[in-house]
DNA sequence: TGCTCATATCAGGCGTCGCTCATATGATAC
DNA sequence: GTATCATATGAGCGACGCCTGATATGAGCA
């Protein structure tokens, strides 16, 4: 597979709001589904449902115990990844706030040129 | 803004390949369109368009200059993070490849437990 | 064996978004 | 002013994937 798209399909996995949420609400631990359903607020089915895509990509690992089954990341150093990532996007929020008098079409980033549609 | 929901908006961004082709195709230079869509192979408008929304997210800019518009990373430290994922990946999929012994179907992680549908 | 609880899977609906074609706009040269 | 080149934008289509409701399956207990 090209390398490229292998990474960008990394990026999409975290790129899922629920599914990130699913994955922050693992940490460190090995976790219960029922913990993570109660973590996230999402429907049991929905969570089961991202923890497969999860598992079949890799990034988790489910372990039955008893009637439970316990997942955790496969890697915890995707954690620090990710949490990386969120200090810089955090970073730039806040740079972002600092700036906050411009209009919001200016926080759009406006086309780099003045820009008119006719039909406009 | 929810700041998970924040973050997964970076990773999808970065999720989609020829987006992320179009990020690394800057690499740390301000580069004009037309470098971009050589170095892509993508058309002229799908890579108007999605410059257009790292522009807009704020994670490059455009320079007009003469009839050029020069684009490049608005911040450098996301080519690191992204640098450092990739770094991962790689190492994620060589331990895969030696791994590759499994069959297909162990290889998309089969289901914590055993399990058949009546229907099947 | 039947019941309960935990979890997985299936199928379908619907919203999102990548891409293309057509066209508009800006900058420069003659 | 016209032509050319570079780039941006609008509109629409089709593919994709998240979520839900229904249901299946596994484990444990009485």
């Amino acid at each position: 597979m090209d390398e490229i798209k292998g990474l960008s399909e990394v990026f999409k996995l975290l790129g899922e709001p629920n599914r990130l949420r699913i994955l922050l609400s693992l940490g460190l631990e090995c976790r219960p589904v029922s913990a993570v359903i109660a973590a996230t607020g999402l429907s049991q089915t929905n969570v089961s449902f991202h923890l497969r895509t999860l598992r079949e990509a890799g990034l988790v690992r489910g372990e039955p115990n008893g009637p439970f089954v316990f997942y955790c990341l496969a890697d915890p150093e995707l954690l620090t990844l990710i949490e990386q990532v969120r200090h810089w996007q955090s970073g730039r929020v806040e740079s972002a706030e600092e700036n906050g008098a411009t209009s919001s079409r200016a926080g759009r980033s406006a086309a780099p040129r003045r820009r008119q549609r006719a039909s406009g």
